[in-house]
DNA sequence: TCGGACATGACAACAATGATGTCATATCCA
DNA sequence: TGGATATGACATCATTGTTGTCATGTCCGA
């Protein structure tokens, strides 16, 4: 067995706690404003890709449409985003930020991105950049096994 | 804002998507032997780290104790780990593989490994030990700041 | 040695979320 | 134009993480 796809199966093993514990930190400032992962997930989309259709967002997030519907009404009933009429499509809505939307967004990713700062320091900038060159590529192609 | 911190952001988006994928990738050969991902990660610490009580593996998985008896309970209705007499202490017992549980480890890992060979392809051997160090260190430092 | 703090297994209930299915209607393409 | 597909709405279910309770066993300090 190669040493490489040993070393890749011990990534693997690290992303599951890290995303439960990640989840968990930024759980507290979430709920103060009555949002869940998932809607900080489409919240996050939105704010930094700009206005799309909910397949859209399903699609770039892995996940099924159904689902992400459910995190769009549930942030539209709190007034983050809004739906706005699709010049290409009538049936199918944008759906964009609203101004107090983009401004929570903000403030939640300033919350998190001081705390990381303080993460892994003693790990080097290039080691961090080749650290997020090798997940990219593996996040690419486990994907890519997905719709074998 | 710092670049690092910036960088560590990138990775944490990455890391959501890849657990999914990559458990959307293993989940069939698992469903064939009735096994749940949750179930996996406990076969898997107990076939890697020897047995062990459930407040133990709970902790190594970052869980509550409470999920993992349910996976333990399962697992044993299957056959696949029992319980043996801890020397150390008469009511928390050792939980531990059956010679079959450690046969269908061994099995699913090298599943999982033929296929992880050929995933990042693009990175060296060098690149992917760094990020495993780089996760690694991430991964400490957000337990930490769970604890906090 | 005793007593209180803590650990453990068993059981229960709940919430978030991913998966799946259906249906009416809109859209798109051959 | 007509059939295939996309979309929103609605519904259901399984997995799993979280939390709480209770009886009993264990451990440590006074």
């Amino acid at each position: 067995m190669s040493e490489r796809g040993a070393t890749v199966y011990e990534i693997l093993r690290h992303v599951r706690p890290l995303v439960l514990n990640s989840a968990r930190v930024v759980e507290a400032s979430l709920r103060a404003d009555g949002v869940s992962v998932g809607m900080r997930a489409v919240l996050e989309m939105l704010a930094e890709q700009g206005p799309m259709t909910v397949p859209d967002i399903a699609d770039r997030l892995d996940l099924a449409r159904q689902g992400i519907q459910r995190h769009v009404n549930d942030l539209a009933g709190l007034g983050w985003v809004e739906s706005r009429i699709n010049p290409a499509h009538r049936r199918s809505v944008l759906i964009a930020t609203t101004p107090a939307g983009a401004e929570l967004f903000a403030r939640i990713r300033e919350g998190e991105l001081s705390r990381l700062d303080r993460m892994a320091a003693e790990c080097t900038s290039e080691e961090i950049t080749t650290a997020l060159r090798v997940l990219a590529a593996l996040s690419r192609d486990v994907r890519a096994e997905v719709r074998t």
